[in-house]
DNA sequence: CATTGACCTTCCCCTTATGGTAAGGTTGAG
DNA sequence: CTCAACCTTACCATAAGGGGAAGGTCAATG
């Protein structure tokens, strides 16, 4: 299998194919030419990284994870905790971007949106500490 | 005011500030020998700047909303527009981050997190179709 | 007057994960 | 033989920074 036939199978693009060979994630073998052979097993590789990136893990952690799916004796409380980490990472990012939300919407709520200038959303970006001129 | 003043004074770093420069934000004078030299007003734009990013607009928006900010006729509507344009694409992010969250709380929840290689986790990434092997 | 430390300058490399493009080689069909 | 559709490597770019080197400047101290 070329790597155009195994970017169709995996959902992977070509390039990505080739960049995780590069930070060697999975080897393909090679013919005489140069050019990259797949096997199932590189599908099977491919299509396990899509989804572990579709979960938004990191590539350091996507190359754990392949260790570890590797590794038959393999503990399923490693996975358990790698998984619980990047949880909270992924609680502590949906926290700071809510406090922005609310924070903007707040603004916004208070703009008029009209043609004129006055606008509590500039003033705040200009009034950063909060330092309301009354 | 040299740059490392403007740096305390603004909360801004000295690589930023060169960096806000560069992608032409605001442009400090100049002594004779190079240096840059910070106004109130300068210090002013780098706190504005910095409020922005605390909201989380890109840098691009951040630009628009200096323009708007300098620009004495503006209407706050446009101001509102692209305020309302972030704070949907944040949401989205939300969504996308929290539908993670669920999915990688179910496996973990299934996973035992003992030493047995037996992992849900693992088997889920190995099988990203949802195609269950029962 | 020289030294020293704290500044400043520009320039370049690194990050993450991904896309694009260019120059050139290979293959298979017609 | 040619042409399209592959493939290869190599380089550039992204967003928003951080790190650091090499070299210039300035003020205070000895």
């Amino acid at each position: 299998m070329n790597i155009g036939e195994a970017a169709r199978a995996s959902g992977i693009s070509r390039k990505m194919i080739r960049y995780y060979e590069e930070i060697a994630l999975l080897e393909p073998a090679r013919t005489v030419n140069g050019y990259r052979v797949y096997g199932p097993q590189d599908v099977q590789t491919l299509r396990f990284i899509g989804a572990c990136r579709r979960l938004g893990f990191p590539m350091t952690d996507v190359k754990a994870l392949l260790g570890m799916w590797r590794n038959r004796s393999r503990s399923s409380v490693e996975v358990k905790r790698l998984t619980d980490r990047h949880i909270t990472a992924l609680r502590e990012r949906v926290t700071e971007l809510n406090a922005m939300i609310t924070a903007l919407e707040a603004l916004a709520q208070a703009c008029d949106g009209d043609d004129r200038p006055h606008c509590p959303i500039i003033t705040a970006m200009a009034n950063p500490d909060g330092s309301h001129t009354r």
